[in-house]
RNA sequence: GGACAGGUGCCCGAGUGGUUAAAGGGGACGGACUGUAAAUCCGUUGGCUUAGCCUACGUUGGUUCAAAUCCAACCCUGUCCA
């Protein structure tokens, strides 16, 4: 498997990124020739990026390392189109300013991965709007897609199972791919762009530009994508009661970040650390081989690892801090997520429902009822038994009320 | 433009006049058991000022004591024909 000879290539593969790649042999020697470029394509639908974003950063992450050059190219263009692959859902028309500030928070993410040029780096970023904003119907097709045989889109297998099902496939959808392989191949035109990489799903599409490539600039391109990453159990990863898990502090505070790793499923700390981590590999193996109750040890150096490549060390280690004192000591640590509330409005007194749907525990007072219900909410660790209990000062421990749901979450309710 | 089929809660999907806040499943959340894991079992799963009230089965109107269920128009989706 990692009989590859480029850097690149082997981290890579011995890390578990690699589900397909195009002319392998090709890709390798000049990886390890010269330092190659390649991009990954983001959507912009949202103003931050989540967890499922987070496997192809790491691609371009290990890429600017192993001294090659990554684009991340944004996708305010095909954003303003709207991906039809997803279902029926209403494809919120976004506007050039929403597309804009989308673009600024996910930059600022992938600022923490990748040195970009204003920052002495190499990565570039860059935006398909450049390009696809301008083109024109009649210029494109004639110069474009005159090179794509409709006989041969239709045998690639996501064009093939819409088909075959009878289900509708748009010709915007249909066009979709043409879009993604001439970025491709504006790219390489560009920046002379080597290498397209993505998620699995992706392949067909990738291909395409590489075949458009050859076509019109007589130009060798190469893919590579990663497997579609799922939990031991099969579901999807990154969805969590609250929503996705975003890499935005004001999204998902990195405490809860840090919660999502930490309760990672046995059988994926590993594959996990190697995927969302930057331990050597010799570590990974050792946390690997602990068994039973000890494989938690290895789940804290994947919680702590994995905020610190997004949110800092410092931050990390805080949050691991916090849920030492939370689980282990069964303290209200002080940095526990927090809410205020005024003082006077506490002096007056607040119902329970309220103040756990203002910690944004729970998603209604109906909500928070059922949860009293069932056991679920305490208020400094003491069951709360009766929905008509009012808390005030006098439930000020250390100046705040620790407020919980299940033995997992908990946010801190102080006066101000 | 024509002919069919269909639009139900987070998702899938039953329900064809009243006991339906709507079967069943999935997901999610809570409880028990554990290791802040998995599996398993139990409970919950529209909102509110909760022994009551309000809102909900594509939209708007209508019939009826009573409608997700019947009627009309419209909108949307799919299949087939032009």
């Amino acid at each position: 498997m990692s009989t590859y000879k480029s850097d690149f290539l082997k981290v890579l593969a011995e890390r578990g990124f690699i589900h397909q790649v195009s002319e392998p042999d090709q890709l390798d020697q000049l990886a390890a020739s010269r330092p190659i470029t390649a991009y990954i394509g983001f959507d912009c639908t949202a103003a931050s990026l989540h967890i499922g974003s987070l496997l192809p950063i790491m691609m371009l992450y290990w890429m600017q390392q192993t001294g090659h050059r990554p684009i991340a190219l944004m996708g305010g263009g095909t954003t303003r189109v709207g991906d039809p692959s997803g279902k029926d859902e209403s494809r919120k028309i976004l506007t050039d300013e929403q597309i804009n500030q989308n673009l600024t928070g996910i930059r600022a993410v992938f600022s923490k991965f990748l040195k970009f040029e204003d920052a002495g780096g190499s990565a570039i970023m860059a935006n398909n709007a450049d390009w696809l904003n301008g083109l024109n119907y009649i210029d494109f097709l004639r110069d474009v897609g005159r090179h794509f045989s409709v006989n041969r889109m239709l045998s690639f297998d996501s064009v093939k199972m819409r088909l075959e099902r009878q289900h509708e496939l748009s010709f915007l959808e249909f066009n979709y791919m043409i879009l993604q392989a001439y970025d491709f191949v504006e790219l390489h035109k560009r920046y002379a762009c080597d290498l397209q990489m993505g998620g699995s799903d992706q392949w067909g599409n990738i291909v395409n530009g590489i075949d458009l490539g050859r076509r019109m600039e007589n130009a060798q391109l190469f893919a590579l994508t990663a497997p579609l990453i799922t939990t031991a159990s099969g579901a999807k990863m990154g969805k969590t009661a609250a929503g996705a898990v975003w890499l935005d502090a004001n999204l998902v505070s990195p405490y809860e970040y840090w919660q999502f790793w930490r309760n990672t499923e046995d059988g994926d700390v590993v594959r996990f650390l190697k995927l969302f981590t930057i331990l050597p590999l010799a570590e990974i193996e050792r946390l690997g081989s602990l068994k039973g109750q000890d494989i938690n040890e290895a789940k804290k150096v994947l919680a702590t690892e994995a905020t610190a490549m997004v949110h800092g060390r410092d931050t990390a280690d805080r949050a691991a801090e916090t849920a030492r004192q939370t689980f282990e000591e069964g303290a209200a640590a002080a940095t526990l997520p927090t809410i205020e509330i005024p003082s006077a409005e506490l002096a007056a007194g607040i119902g329970v429902l309220v103040a756990f749907q203002r910690a944004g525990l729970v998603a209604s007072t109906s909500d928070a009822r059922r949860q009293v219900k069932g056991g679920g909410l305490r208020v400094n660790d003491a069951a709360v038994s009766d929905e008509r209990m009012t808390l005030d000062a006098s439930a000020l421990i250390d100046g705040a009320i620790k407020l919980s749901l299940g033995r997992k979450r908990h946010v801190l309710l102080k006066s101000v």
